[in-house]
DNA sequence: AATGAACCCAACCGCAATACC
DNA sequence: TGGTATTGCGGTTGGGTTCAT
Protein backbone atom coordinates (compact mmCIF):
# COMPACT_ATOMS: atom_id res chain seq x y z
CA UNK A 1 0.00 0.00 0.00
CA UNK A 2 1.26 3.62 -0.58
CA UNK A 3 2.75 2.73 -3.77
CA UNK A 4 3.52 6.05 -5.60
CA UNK A 5 0.83 6.51 -8.44
CA UNK A 6 2.41 6.52 -11.40
CA UNK A 7 1.02 9.66 -13.08
CA UNK A 8 3.13 11.78 -10.20
CA UNK A 9 6.46 10.76 -12.53
CA UNK A 10 7.69 14.10 -13.64
CA UNK A 11 6.72 15.34 -17.02
CA UNK A 12 3.83 13.34 -17.28
CA UNK A 13 0.33 15.27 -18.87
CA UNK A 14 -2.42 15.09 -16.83
CA UNK A 15 -6.32 16.08 -17.69
CA UNK A 16 -8.42 15.68 -20.50
CA UNK A 17 -6.86 14.37 -23.54
CA UNK A 18 -6.44 16.14 -26.97
CA UNK A 19 -7.08 14.53 -30.15
CA UNK A 20 -3.47 14.03 -31.43
CA UNK A 21 -3.15 12.10 -28.16
CA UNK A 22 -6.19 9.91 -28.67
CA UNK A 23 -4.93 9.39 -32.47
CA UNK A 24 -1.46 8.50 -31.09
CA UNK A 25 -3.35 5.26 -28.60
CA UNK A 26 -5.74 4.34 -31.39
CA UNK A 27 -2.67 4.31 -33.62
CA UNK A 28 -0.29 2.41 -31.41
CA UNK A 29 -3.20 -0.05 -30.34
CA UNK A 30 -4.30 -0.64 -33.71
CA UNK A 31 -0.53 -1.63 -34.75
CA UNK A 32 0.41 -3.52 -31.37
CA UNK A 33 -2.73 -3.99 -29.52
CA UNK A 34 -2.22 -3.28 -25.82
CA UNK A 35 -0.32 -5.41 -23.35
CA UNK A 36 1.48 -3.72 -21.39
CA UNK A 37 0.00 -0.20 -20.05
CA UNK A 38 3.20 0.59 -18.13
CA UNK A 39 5.34 0.71 -21.41
CA UNK A 40 2.66 1.32 -23.64
CA UNK A 41 2.54 5.57 -23.52
CA UNK A 42 6.30 5.61 -24.15
CA UNK A 43 5.95 3.11 -26.92
CA UNK A 44 3.16 4.73 -28.04
CA UNK A 45 5.23 8.45 -28.15
CA UNK A 46 2.53 9.85 -25.25
CA UNK A 47 3.10 11.59 -22.49
CA UNK A 48 0.97 9.95 -20.19
CA UNK A 49 0.92 7.42 -17.54
CA UNK A 50 0.01 3.68 -18.64
CA UNK A 51 -2.86 4.20 -16.33
CA UNK A 52 -4.71 7.29 -18.38
CA UNK A 53 -4.12 5.64 -21.51
CA UNK A 54 -5.67 1.94 -20.00
CA UNK A 55 -8.93 4.50 -19.11
CA UNK A 56 -8.90 6.64 -22.35
CA UNK A 57 -9.23 3.12 -24.28
CA UNK A 58 -11.50 1.01 -22.45
CA UNK A 59 -13.70 4.27 -21.62
CA UNK A 60 -13.47 6.44 -24.66
CA UNK A 61 -11.63 5.08 -27.87
CA UNK A 62 -12.33 1.73 -28.04
CA UNK A 63 -13.69 0.93 -31.05
CA UNK A 64 -17.07 -1.30 -29.49
CA UNK A 65 -18.19 1.57 -27.09
CA UNK A 66 -21.82 2.56 -27.60
CA UNK A 67 -22.02 6.47 -27.34
CA UNK A 68 -24.90 8.39 -26.71
CA UNK A 69 -28.04 8.06 -24.87
CA UNK A 70 -29.26 5.11 -23.12
CA UNK A 71 -31.90 3.46 -24.05
CA UNK A 72 -34.73 2.64 -22.60
CA UNK A 73 -33.93 -0.74 -21.92
CA UNK A 74 -30.49 -0.24 -20.59
CA UNK A 75 -31.66 2.04 -18.60
CA UNK A 76 -34.21 -0.89 -17.19
CA UNK A 77 -31.41 -3.31 -16.74
CA UNK A 78 -29.20 -0.73 -15.04
CA UNK A 79 -31.57 -0.45 -12.65
CA UNK A 80 -32.36 -4.65 -11.80
CA UNK A 81 -29.02 -5.49 -11.74
CA UNK A 82 -28.01 -2.19 -9.54
CA UNK A 83 -31.25 -3.64 -7.36
CA UNK A 84 -28.90 -7.36 -7.22
CA UNK A 85 -25.44 -6.41 -7.58
CA UNK A 86 -25.63 -3.03 -6.15
CA UNK A 87 -22.43 -0.37 -7.28
CA UNK A 88 -21.06 -3.07 -8.69
CA UNK A 89 -20.60 -1.05 -11.65
CA UNK A 90 -18.22 -3.31 -13.50
CA UNK A 91 -20.29 -6.28 -13.35
CA UNK A 92 -23.36 -4.10 -14.72
CA UNK A 93 -21.19 -3.38 -17.66
CA UNK A 94 -20.46 -6.75 -18.85
CA UNK A 95 -24.26 -7.08 -19.08
CA UNK A 96 -24.51 -3.67 -21.02
CA UNK A 97 -22.68 -4.38 -23.95
CA UNK A 98 -20.85 -1.54 -25.44
CA UNK A 99 -21.28 0.59 -22.12
CA UNK A 100 -18.25 1.05 -19.95
CA UNK A 101 -18.82 0.67 -15.86
CA UNK A 102 -17.44 4.57 -15.82
CA UNK A 103 -20.43 5.48 -17.93
CA UNK A 104 -23.10 3.69 -16.09
CA UNK A 105 -21.75 4.97 -12.77
CA UNK A 106 -21.73 8.42 -14.16
CA UNK A 107 -25.53 7.90 -15.35
CA UNK A 108 -26.48 6.14 -12.68
CA UNK A 109 -25.52 9.24 -10.72
CA UNK A 110 -26.82 11.74 -12.91
CA UNK A 111 -29.99 10.41 -14.13
CA UNK A 112 -31.71 7.03 -12.59
CA UNK A 113 -30.40 7.82 -8.70
CA UNK A 114 -32.10 11.05 -8.87
CA UNK A 115 -35.22 9.63 -10.40
CA UNK A 116 -35.24 6.91 -8.40
CA UNK A 117 -35.08 9.24 -4.68
CA UNK A 118 -37.89 11.04 -6.33
CA UNK A 119 -39.82 8.17 -7.11
CA UNK A 120 -39.44 7.94 -3.05
CA UNK A 121 -37.01 5.06 -3.47
CA UNK A 122 -33.67 4.55 -1.95
CA UNK A 123 -31.25 4.11 -4.53
CA UNK A 124 -29.12 2.07 -2.39
CA UNK A 125 -31.21 0.02 -1.31
CA UNK A 126 -34.19 -0.11 -4.25
CA UNK A 127 -36.93 0.23 -1.08
CA UNK A 128 -38.97 2.98 -0.19
CA UNK A 129 -37.75 5.24 1.71
CA UNK A 130 -37.85 5.39 5.22
CA UNK A 131 -38.30 9.19 5.36
CA UNK A 132 -41.01 9.40 3.30
CA UNK A 133 -42.87 6.23 4.84
CA UNK A 134 -42.80 8.31 8.16
CA UNK A 135 -44.93 10.42 6.07
CA UNK A 136 -47.47 7.68 5.62
CA UNK A 137 -47.89 7.77 9.55
CA UNK A 138 -48.61 11.40 9.40
CA UNK A 139 -51.26 10.44 6.68
CA UNK A 140 -52.38 7.52 8.77
CA UNK A 141 -53.13 9.46 12.04
CA UNK A 142 -55.22 11.42 9.47
CA UNK A 143 -56.80 8.38 8.69
CA UNK A 144 -57.55 6.83 11.79
CA UNK A 145 -59.15 10.31 12.63
CA UNK A 146 -61.70 10.20 9.87
CA UNK A 147 -61.91 6.48 8.41
CA UNK A 148 -63.62 3.74 10.14
CA UNK A 149 -62.69 0.42 10.64
CA UNK A 150 -65.58 -0.77 8.12
CA UNK A 151 -64.59 1.44 5.11
CA UNK A 152 -61.05 -0.21 5.76
CA UNK A 153 -62.96 -3.88 5.40
CA UNK A 154 -64.84 -2.44 2.64
CA UNK A 155 -61.22 -1.87 1.06
CA UNK A 156 -60.51 -5.05 2.40
CA UNK A 157 -63.70 -6.90 0.48
CA UNK A 158 -62.81 -4.44 -2.48
CA UNK A 159 -59.61 -5.95 -3.22
CA UNK A 160 -60.44 -9.66 -2.27
CA UNK A 161 -58.69 -9.89 0.65
CA UNK A 162 -59.79 -10.53 4.00
CA UNK A 163 -56.86 -11.59 5.87
CA UNK A 164 -53.32 -11.01 6.52
CA UNK A 165 -52.61 -8.35 4.45
CA UNK A 166 -50.88 -5.20 6.18
CA UNK A 167 -52.86 -3.46 8.07
CA UNK A 168 -50.47 -0.49 7.42
CA UNK A 169 -51.17 -1.16 3.58
CA UNK A 170 -54.46 -1.39 3.98
CA UNK A 171 -54.35 2.48 5.62
CA UNK A 172 -52.26 3.58 3.30
CA UNK A 173 -54.31 2.20 -0.09
CA UNK A 174 -57.47 3.28 1.79
CA UNK A 175 -56.17 6.76 2.24
CA UNK A 176 -55.12 6.97 -1.22
CA UNK A 177 -58.08 6.32 -2.33
CA UNK A 178 -60.13 8.25 0.19
CA UNK A 179 -58.03 11.39 0.06
CA UNK A 180 -58.44 11.21 -3.90
CA UNK A 181 -62.05 10.55 -4.36
CA UNK A 182 -61.61 8.16 -6.43
CA UNK A 183 -64.53 7.09 -8.55
CA UNK A 184 -65.81 5.24 -11.92
CA UNK A 185 -66.01 8.27 -13.70
CA UNK A 186 -62.91 10.46 -12.25
CA UNK A 187 -60.39 11.76 -14.93
CA UNK A 188 -56.92 9.84 -13.96
CA UNK A 189 -55.56 13.29 -13.52
CA UNK A 190 -55.64 13.38 -9.97
CA UNK A 191 -52.76 11.17 -9.87
CA UNK A 192 -50.73 14.26 -11.33
CA UNK A 193 -50.88 15.53 -7.51
CA UNK A 194 -48.87 14.35 -5.10
CA UNK A 195 -46.95 11.70 -7.31
CA UNK A 196 -44.77 10.70 -5.25
CA UNK A 197 -46.73 9.67 -2.42
CA UNK A 198 -49.38 7.89 -5.03
CA UNK A 199 -46.40 6.04 -6.46
CA UNK A 200 -45.42 5.03 -2.50
CA UNK A 201 -48.79 3.34 -2.41
CA UNK A 202 -48.91 2.16 -5.67
CA UNK A 203 -46.11 0.05 -4.91
CA UNK A 204 -46.85 -0.67 -1.82
CA UNK A 205 -49.95 -2.14 -2.80
CA UNK A 206 -49.27 -3.96 -5.43
CA UNK A 207 -46.76 -5.82 -3.91
CA UNK A 208 -48.98 -6.63 -0.72
CA UNK A 209 -51.37 -8.45 -3.56
CA UNK A 210 -48.77 -10.00 -5.22
CA UNK A 211 -47.32 -11.34 -1.61
CA UNK A 212 -51.40 -11.96 -1.18
CA UNK A 213 -51.91 -14.46 -3.48
CA UNK A 214 -48.68 -16.21 -3.15
CA UNK A 215 -48.96 -16.69 0.49
CA UNK A 216 -52.92 -17.92 -0.65
CA UNK A 217 -52.67 -19.83 -3.56
CA UNK A 218 -55.29 -22.30 -2.96
CA UNK A 219 -57.23 -20.21 -1.14
CA UNK A 220 -60.70 -18.98 -3.10
CA UNK A 221 -60.40 -15.55 -1.77
CA UNK A 222 -63.57 -13.39 -2.62
CA UNK A 223 -62.60 -11.31 -5.33
CA UNK A 224 -64.25 -9.56 -8.54
CA UNK A 225 -64.45 -11.81 -11.74
CA UNK A 226 -62.19 -9.06 -13.24
CA UNK A 227 -59.66 -9.69 -10.90
CA UNK A 228 -56.47 -10.60 -12.78
CA UNK A 229 -54.15 -12.81 -11.76
CA UNK A 230 -52.00 -11.00 -9.59
CA UNK A 231 -48.35 -11.83 -11.55
CA UNK A 232 -50.18 -9.67 -13.96
CA UNK A 233 -50.58 -7.05 -12.00
CA UNK A 234 -47.55 -6.45 -10.54
CA UNK A 235 -45.98 -7.09 -13.63
CA UNK A 236 -48.24 -4.67 -15.20
CA UNK A 237 -49.25 -6.54 -17.69
CA UNK A 238 -48.94 -10.41 -18.85
CA UNK A 239 -45.87 -11.58 -20.62
CA UNK A 240 -46.82 -10.77 -24.45
CA UNK A 241 -47.39 -7.20 -23.27
CA UNK A 242 -44.73 -6.66 -20.49
CA UNK A 243 -43.24 -5.12 -23.47
CA UNK A 244 -45.37 -1.95 -23.31
CA UNK A 245 -45.05 -1.91 -19.96
CA UNK A 246 -41.17 -2.09 -19.69
CA UNK A 247 -39.60 -0.12 -16.51
CA UNK A 248 -42.60 -0.43 -14.14
CA UNK A 249 -43.45 -3.83 -14.98
CA UNK A 250 -39.48 -5.01 -13.60
CA UNK A 251 -39.23 -2.48 -10.83
CA UNK A 252 -42.37 -3.72 -9.52
CA UNK A 253 -40.72 -6.81 -9.82
CA UNK A 254 -37.83 -5.94 -7.94
CA UNK A 255 -39.46 -3.99 -5.65
CA UNK A 256 -41.82 -6.65 -4.67
CA UNK A 257 -39.08 -8.85 -3.91
CA UNK A 258 -37.55 -6.05 -1.47
CA UNK A 259 -40.48 -4.80 0.18
CA UNK A 260 -42.03 -7.88 0.95
CA UNK A 261 -39.28 -10.20 1.76
CA UNK A 262 -37.79 -9.93 4.99
CA UNK A 263 -33.52 -11.12 4.80
CA UNK A 264 -34.13 -14.29 6.74
CA UNK A 265 -37.07 -15.17 5.16
CA UNK A 266 -37.23 -18.17 2.94
CA UNK A 267 -40.35 -17.32 1.19
CA UNK A 268 -38.22 -15.15 -1.64
CA UNK A 269 -36.53 -18.22 -2.89
CA UNK A 270 -39.96 -20.26 -2.67
CA UNK A 271 -41.53 -17.38 -4.30
CA UNK A 272 -39.46 -17.11 -7.35
CA UNK A 273 -39.04 -21.12 -7.26
CA UNK A 274 -42.71 -20.35 -8.36
CA UNK A 275 -42.34 -17.42 -11.07
CA UNK A 276 -39.56 -18.09 -12.80
CA UNK A 277 -39.10 -15.05 -15.02
CA UNK A 278 -38.72 -13.38 -12.38
CA UNK A 279 -34.44 -11.15 -12.52
CA UNK A 280 -33.40 -12.13 -9.32
CA UNK A 281 -34.54 -15.86 -9.79
CA UNK A 282 -31.15 -16.54 -9.27
CA UNK A 283 -30.27 -14.26 -5.98
CA UNK A 284 -33.25 -16.11 -5.03
CA UNK A 285 -32.53 -19.60 -5.01
CA UNK A 286 -28.53 -19.53 -4.46
CA UNK A 287 -27.24 -15.73 -2.73
CA UNK A 288 -23.80 -16.64 -3.85
CA UNK A 289 -24.47 -17.61 -7.50
CA UNK A 290 -23.67 -14.35 -9.27
CA UNK A 291 -23.91 -15.80 -12.94
CA UNK A 292 -26.76 -13.32 -13.80
CA UNK A 293 -26.54 -14.94 -17.69
CA UNK A 294 -29.24 -16.74 -17.31
CA UNK A 295 -31.63 -13.81 -16.35
CA UNK A 296 -35.29 -13.87 -18.13
CA UNK A 297 -35.94 -10.35 -17.85
CA UNK A 298 -39.41 -10.63 -18.52
CA UNK A 299 -39.57 -6.96 -19.32
CA UNK A 300 -37.09 -7.32 -21.80
CA UNK A 301 -38.16 -9.30 -23.64
CA UNK A 302 -39.40 -8.28 -27.26
CA UNK A 303 -39.40 -5.20 -26.27
CA UNK A 304 -41.61 -4.09 -29.31
CA UNK A 305 -44.50 -1.74 -28.61
CA UNK A 306 -42.12 1.46 -26.99
CA UNK A 307 -38.92 0.85 -29.46
CA UNK A 308 -41.38 1.53 -32.35
CA UNK A 309 -40.97 5.31 -30.90
CA UNK A 310 -37.89 7.63 -30.35
CA UNK A 311 -37.51 7.78 -26.57
CA UNK A 312 -34.88 10.06 -27.19
CA UNK A 313 -35.75 11.55 -30.21
CA UNK A 314 -36.73 15.41 -30.74
CA UNK A 315 -38.89 17.16 -28.39
CA UNK A 316 -41.47 17.02 -31.04
CA UNK A 317 -41.39 13.13 -31.28
CA UNK A 318 -41.55 13.46 -27.42
CA UNK A 319 -44.13 15.56 -27.37
CA UNK A 320 -46.14 13.49 -29.65
CA UNK A 321 -45.78 10.30 -28.22
CA UNK A 322 -47.04 11.67 -25.00
CA UNK A 323 -50.38 12.73 -26.78
CA UNK A 324 -50.78 9.65 -28.73
CA UNK A 325 -49.83 6.87 -26.10
CA UNK A 326 -49.28 8.50 -22.87
CA UNK A 327 -51.18 11.42 -22.24
CA UNK A 328 -54.63 11.06 -23.31
CA UNK A 329 -56.52 14.69 -23.58
CA UNK A 330 -58.66 15.47 -21.10
CA UNK A 331 -61.16 15.33 -23.68
CA UNK A 332 -60.32 11.99 -24.60
CA UNK A 333 -59.39 10.70 -21.88
CA UNK A 334 -61.07 7.74 -20.31
CA UNK A 335 -60.23 5.05 -18.02
CA UNK A 336 -61.46 2.42 -19.89
CA UNK A 337 -60.40 3.69 -23.02
CA UNK A 338 -57.06 3.52 -22.60
CA UNK A 339 -55.01 3.77 -26.11
CA UNK A 340 -52.36 1.58 -24.83
CA UNK A 341 -52.10 -2.00 -25.87
CA UNK A 342 -52.45 -2.86 -22.46
CA UNK A 343 -54.29 -5.86 -21.21
CA UNK A 344 -57.85 -5.12 -20.40
CA UNK A 345 -58.37 -6.05 -16.91
CA UNK A 346 -56.37 -3.64 -15.94
CA UNK A 347 -56.49 0.44 -15.46
CA UNK A 348 -53.39 2.56 -17.07
CA UNK A 349 -52.67 5.55 -15.10
CA UNK A 350 -50.07 7.33 -16.49
CA UNK A 351 -48.38 10.22 -13.59
CA UNK A 352 -46.86 12.51 -16.20
CA UNK A 353 -45.48 15.69 -14.79
CA UNK A 354 -46.58 18.01 -17.77
CA UNK A 355 -44.66 21.00 -16.15
CA UNK A 356 -41.48 19.22 -16.05
CA UNK A 357 -38.78 21.00 -16.69
CA UNK A 358 -35.79 19.45 -15.32
CA UNK A 359 -33.19 18.26 -17.64
CA UNK A 360 -33.68 14.76 -16.45
CA UNK A 361 -36.86 14.63 -17.07
CA UNK A 362 -36.61 16.01 -20.65
CA UNK A 363 -33.46 13.82 -21.00
CA UNK A 364 -35.65 10.26 -20.28
CA UNK A 365 -38.82 11.48 -20.21
CA UNK A 366 -40.17 8.40 -20.71
CA UNK A 367 -39.09 7.25 -16.97
CA UNK A 368 -41.18 9.85 -15.69
CA UNK A 369 -44.84 8.24 -17.34
CA UNK A 370 -45.03 6.10 -14.81
CA UNK A 371 -47.49 3.73 -15.25
CA UNK A 372 -49.57 2.35 -12.66
CA UNK A 373 -50.99 -0.55 -13.57
CA UNK A 374 -53.81 -0.53 -11.00
CA UNK A 375 -56.59 -3.27 -11.64
CA UNK A 376 -60.46 -2.52 -12.45
CA UNK A 377 -61.64 -3.84 -9.09
CA UNK A 378 -59.65 -0.67 -7.56
CA UNK A 379 -62.87 0.96 -8.46
CA UNK A 380 -60.78 3.58 -10.94
C1' DA B 1 -26.04 40.61 -20.60
C1' DA B 2 -23.95 39.17 -16.41
C1' DT B 3 -23.34 36.03 -12.89
C1' DG B 4 -23.85 32.43 -9.74
C1' DA B 5 -25.81 27.78 -9.20
C1' DA B 6 -26.53 23.39 -10.79
C1' DC B 7 -25.49 19.80 -13.74
C1' DC B 8 -22.73 16.56 -16.32
C1' DC B 9 -19.05 13.55 -17.32
C1' DA B 10 -14.17 12.62 -18.44
C1' DA B 11 -10.46 11.80 -15.84
C1' DC B 12 -8.02 10.97 -11.65
C1' DC B 13 -7.00 8.68 -7.15
C1' DG B 14 -6.19 5.04 -4.20
C1' DC B 15 -7.16 0.48 -2.76
C1' DA B 16 -7.59 -4.48 -3.77
C1' DA B 17 -6.83 -8.35 -6.57
C1' DT B 18 -4.06 -10.72 -9.63
C1' DA B 19 0.13 -11.79 -12.21
C1' DC B 20 4.75 -12.41 -12.39
C1' DC B 21 9.43 -13.27 -10.90
C1' DT C 1 6.60 -18.26 -0.80
C1' DG C 2 7.14 -13.48 -0.56
C1' DG C 3 7.81 -9.20 -2.81
C1' DT C 4 6.85 -6.28 -6.60
C1' DA C 5 4.48 -4.88 -10.77
C1' DT C 6 0.34 -4.55 -13.16
C1' DT C 7 -4.47 -4.38 -13.76
C1' DG C 8 -9.23 -3.68 -12.29
C1' DC C 9 -12.49 -1.28 -9.86
C1' DG C 10 -15.32 2.11 -7.31
C1' DG C 11 -15.33 6.66 -5.34
C1' DT C 12 -14.33 11.32 -6.12
C1' DT C 13 -12.95 15.56 -8.39
C1' DG C 14 -12.86 19.50 -11.25
C1' DG C 15 -13.69 21.97 -15.28
C1' DG C 16 -16.83 22.86 -19.01
C1' DT C 17 -21.66 23.61 -20.03
C1' DT C 18 -26.33 24.79 -19.17
C1' DC C 19 -29.82 26.89 -16.49
C1' DA C 20 -31.95 30.29 -13.51
C1' DT C 21 -32.22 34.75 -11.77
Amino acid sequence: MGRTPCCEKEGLKKGPWTPEEDQKLIDYIQKHGYGNWRTLPKNAGLQRCGKSCRLRWTNYLRPDIKRGRFSFEEEETIIQLHSILGNKWSAIAARLPGRTDNEIKNYWNTHIRKRLLRMGIDPVTHNPRLDLLDLSSILGSSFHANTSNSQMNNFSRLIGIHNSINPEVLRLANSFMSSNNLSQHQSPNFLLQNVENQEQYSHVIISQLQLQQQQQPHHQIDQSPALPPLHEVSAGCSPSTATSCGREASYYYSSAHQLLFPPSSNFASDFYSQNSQHPNDEMASNNNNNNLNAFNYSSLEGVDEFQSYDFYGSHEDQEQFREQIMEPSPETSTLNSSPTPLNSNSTYFSTANGNGTDQDEKESYCSQFLKFEIPDFFGC
